[in-house]
This record gives structure tokens, C-alpha cells and sequence, in this order.
DNA sequence: GCATTGCGGTGCGTTTTTTGCAGCAGTCAG
DNA sequence: CTGACTGCTGCAAAAAACGCACCGCAATGC
């Protein structure tokens, strides 16, 4: 859009941190954009970048400004939303900030089904962990967040909630399989593979531990579900998930189970499905985030996955 | 700003009804505005514009635009505001929208008194009914509202409220002048001056009267009550004010008195202070806001105007 | 019923704005 | 000191915006 140029040019400098970089990127002379940035500080009557003997930085005035960049970019997009939908064009792009836990069952079925229905919406979707998530919101770099355990929710607006008690995920052969529901102390004596500290599902046990006697003491610490779940075959180790990410229980030869532990341990956690607070959201976000309400209250409605 | 001319160009079409009256208007000539339209029609991909025979109209499209191109503005105009603030310029342009009975005493003296501290500060005041004053807001043709007896208060925020009783006006040496406390069958037989229908006051009256024996029919109608007051004089007659839009009591020789009605005959009405939902408003307007809010609460904490 | 008026849109030459190149002074790492 | 990097500035070329004259069209006035 040829009125927000110059301010998208703004904010390219201040991701670069110098003109000359931004400039390059841009693919567009120093002097094109440097004459830009400087006819716009005229306007203000301020500087928008301090200018630093390696680059440039935003001033204060410049932090003003790019805040309002960006909610005018995301305002924009929303009015071009709104206008193409009224031409019955139901097109679109939704970006989504979530946590892991989402990535291997949930967020691919719901967008399935959303672009079954509205094949011309795009999607973007990005792991971010709790505090990255709720940040990417604030900077309109997602219309929507689905992150389990938020930090803070300040400047976001809650959609929907879902509890998730955190489940342990062994082979299927391990002997804590038997038990339907385990205690923390059950735990005790097996290799634990635990999710790092940016994760909620850590949070929670951390949390639970602080609580009680019991010490579990990991010997893999991995930011990498996938990875944890790839190892424990040789060593029947032990990880965490949340139901959300896990498969199905019955769903056929898998060659991991999972179980609940009791909630007097751990303390389910919750779910959140947010947006920022006070944004009209573009129209496809706008019915997707209806959509991923809707599918988090029937998964928390009904059994969350109906033991054997 | 550079950024958002087109955008201005658009409004001042919509305004007209017809490209080649904005151009006039904005010392263009229509090809220049007419192909920027044209441009812009482009790149959203849908007509902002229904082309008539006798000029153009918003379509719907043009509608959502047009909201849009308010808001941008309005949030530009807050962030130069917020930047020229953090520069220490106590500057800034606050547009208020206020029934007629802040004319005469509060919003002058309230102004004058902000201007005192702030003397960059410009103000611009318009008389609005309670139902443009809402709509003014709306549009960001004005920051903040006084309204007496708003309509109905959607997409607004109150900031702070005065109640204020239905006073009846008239000359000092009138009759009723005797009786501390007006009913309202007090009124019957003398002649009456009214507000027209769009005034709170009035609106006060008539919802009173619904309810009660008492008729009293005017006869006088009028939308000023600069004429009201000035009418009296030769015939006794009786007019309404609030106390907000009235002298203090015991202000000298003044030719005039006011009764306060019976708020068992005619409750008291109420003062909002109000802005649009959800905005954040420029530092001048929110500061004149603060103190504004201050005068309305003293105004109703104590005694509304002290009695002889 | 026909000329007039006012409308949105278009081709083309002109003016204004923007861009790119070359080069300046200054800072910092090695 | 050298070399690489920064922001910034004349000056000429490229690009975009503009204004004029004009077209087709529909409503209006007489």
C-alpha cells in the first residue's frame, strides 16, 4: 500500500538498525531512504532514530511511532479483510503464535477443516513459547495466540480456555503404563526427560515441586518435544505433554501411551485462546478464532480423552 | 502529513459528493484527485466510490474505508501529540462537543483556566445536541463530549457524570422568586418559554409530564436560549436551565433568578462527561479531560449552586 | 426537443518529486 | 594507519504527479 511506504521503510531501518542496512534489504538506495526518514522527522519536528557512530536506534519518539505502524499496518489489513469479504471473496491470511503442544495434531486438523470450507485463506503459523506468544500479539505479528500457562495476559483479550492436565508419555511396554492415573512420587527412579523452562507444561511440575517432597530430577532437558519423544525407546524415559498434543489414545499400533497425572500432584493447566485487546480482528481470523473456541470447549467439555 | 493524503483527498470526495467539487475545494484539479482515486480503487481491489450520473456516493466498501481513514488520522494526530508532549511542548488542539448549557460559564471558565497553565493549547468548541455530540465522537470530529441527557450512550465511555436538577428561570422581581423550591403545578397559569425537543431539558419535561396531570403547554419554542433568557423581561414568562448553564445565585444584579424544581416532579438529569470507546486521546485533550472530570465532581459533591 | 450544464474518465505534454551516483566527514576495529 | 562502516549532501537522471483539453453521458432548463 503505497500511503504506509515510507513508515514500512521506518520500520525496516529500525529492524536493521541502520539505514544503509535496511536500504539493502529494501533494495533501494541509502539515499532514497535516508531523505525519506529525514523528510518525516521535518514533519514531527523530532528525531525518530538516535544516530549512533555504528547505525541508528529508536529515539523515545520513534518508539511512539512505531507502535503506531504497526496498528496502523495491522488496522489496514483488517479494512482490506472486511472489503474483500464483502465482495464475497472469502479470502485471507491468519497468523497464529502457539505453543508446541499444538503443532503435531491440533493446529493442522482445525486449519484443515477451516480451508476445507475456505480454501483461499492462508495461514502462517509460528511456535512462540508463552512469552513470545503474548509479545507477537502486542506487535501485530499475530492475529491470534493459542498458548498454554500465558504469563502475564496484560493487553490481550482471552477468547476461550481449555484445561489440560499434563499427562506422561512412555513406551508402550513401560511399567507405569498399567496405572490408569499416576501420583508424582510413582515417578521416582525413572529416567525423566523434561521440556525447558520456557515451556508451561515445565512450569506447572516446577511449580508442583516446589509444593512437595518429591524431586524429580531430569537427565535430558531438551526445548525439543520431538526430540524427547523420539528418545526415550532405549531407556523407557519418561517425558510430559499435554492431552492436545498427544494422538488419540486408541488411535492404533502408536508406540507410545500416555497417562494423566493426578491432579492433587499437578495442577491441570490452562489453555488460553487470545487475541490482542481492543483489535478488531480481519475476517478470516475473526471466524477462525471462533472455530478454535469452539473445538477447545468440546475438548474440555467431553472427557479430554476417554481412558480404556 | 505526506502519508495519509490520498486518504484526506478521499474524505474531502465523500464530504462533497462529487470529485470535481473536492478537487475545487482542496486546489486540485479533478484529474489529479480523480486518478488517485482511481488508483487507490485499484490497489483495494473494489470501487470506493457508486458512480452517479450527478457525482458519486461511498459504497459500501467506501464506508468501512472512510471509518478507517477517521481512526488513522485521529491516532496520527495522538502520537504527534504524544511526541511533541515528550518534547516538553505543552502544545496540542483539544475539539470539544457540548450541549448549549456549558456555553455560557463552565466551558469558558474551564478553558480559560487550562489555557492559563498551558497557553499553546488551541481549543475549538462546538454546540452539539445530545445526539450529534455522540456522533461527533464517533467521527472524531470532536476528542471529548459534554452532553446533558445523552441519547444513548453506544461506543462511548463516560468519563464523569453531574447530576443536574431542572431549575426554572425568571425576572427577580417574579413571583415564584418567593419560594425557595418550585413544584411543578407552581407553573401553571404564567406564560412558558421552552427549549426545543432536541434539548435534555426539555426531553426531562416532557418524560415528567407523561407522568403527571400537569400540563404546560409554552408559548414560546425556541432552539436558543440566548432568546429564551432575553424574553422575559415584558411578560413574567418562565424559562429552564440547569444550574451548570446559570450564574452563581448571589452573582450581583444580575435580572434574573433561578428556583430549582422539585425533584419529585421532575428528577434530575444527568451530566456526562464522555469519549470514544476504546481511544486513547492526545495528552492536551486527556489532560483538559482529567480537569474537566475534576470540576464536574466538585461540581456535584458539594452543594450545586448555595442558596441565599 | 434541443442546447446547456455538470459529471467521471482519458491522452499527452509539462512540472514536481523521488531516486541513484559519487563523494564528504566521522567512528571504530585491527 | 588502514579499511570498512556509518549518516549525510550536490547534482543529474528517472519516475511520478499534475494540468489542460477533450470525450461520452445523463439530468436539467427553456
Amino acid at each position: 500500500m503505497k500511503q504506509l511506504e515510507t513508515l514500512e521503510f521506518i520500520e525496516a531501518i529500525a529492524r536493521a538498525g541502520s539505514i544503509r542496512g535496511a536500504a539493502d534489504s529494501l533494495s533501494l538506495t541509502s539515499t532514497a531512504l535516508n531523505r525519506r526518514l529525514l523528510a518525516l522527522e521535518e514533519e514531527l519536528g523530532a528525531p525518530v532514530f538516535e544516530r549512533l557512530p555504528r547505525g541508528v536506534r529508536l529515539s523515545p519518539a520513534g518508539e511512539l511511532l512505531i507502535h503506531h505502524i504497526r496498528q496502523q499496518r495491522a488496522d489496514l489489513d483488517r479494512v482490506r479483510s472486511q472489503i474483500a469479504d464483502l465482495k464475497g471473496e472469502r479470502r485471507g491470511h491468519v497468523k497464529v503464535a502457539c505453543s508446541q503442544a499444538l503443532l503435531p495434531y491440533f493446529m493442522p486438523h482445525e486449519i484443515n477443516a477451516y480451508r476445507a470450507e475456505h480454501p483461499k485463506v492462508t495461514f502462517e503459523v509460528n511456535l512462540r513459547d508463552r512469552y513470545r506468544a503474548e509479545q507477537a500479539l502486542v506487535t501485530h505479528a499475530a492475529d491470534i495466540a493459542l498458548v498454554f500457562e500465558p504469563v502475564r495476559l496484560a493487553d490481550v483479550q482471552v477468547l476461550a480456555t481449555a484445561p489440560q492436565p499434563v499427562h506422561v508419555v512412555m513406551v508402550r511396554d513401560h511399567p507405569l503404563a498399567a496405572k490408569p492415573v499416576l501420583r508424582l512420587s510413582d515417578l521416582v527412579g525413572y529416567p525423566i526427560g523434561m521440556p525447558s523452562e520456557e515451556f508451561g507444561v515445565r512450569y506447572l511440575l516446577d511449580l508442583a515441586m516446589r509444593r512437595s517432597a518429591i524431586r524429580i530430577t531430569p537427565q535430558i532437558v531438551s526445548d525439543s518435544f520431538e526430540f524427547l519423544r523420539s528418545y526415550p525407546g532405549p531407556e523407557l524415559m519418561l517425558t510430559f505433554q499435554i492431552p492436545i498434543g498427544l494422538p488419540a489414545q486408541d488411535s492404533g499400533p502408536e508406540a507410545f501411551v500416555s497417562r494423566p497425572v493426578d491432579t492433587r500432584d499437578v495442577p491441570a493447566g490452562l489453555l488460553y485462546l487470545a487475541q490482542m485487546r481492543g483489535r478488531t480482528l480481519p475476517v478470516a481470523a475473526a471466524n477462525f478464532a471462533r472455530q478454535l473456541a469452539r473445538a477447545l470447549d468440546a475438548a474440555s467439555d467431553g472427557p479430554v480423552r476417554p481412558g480404556p
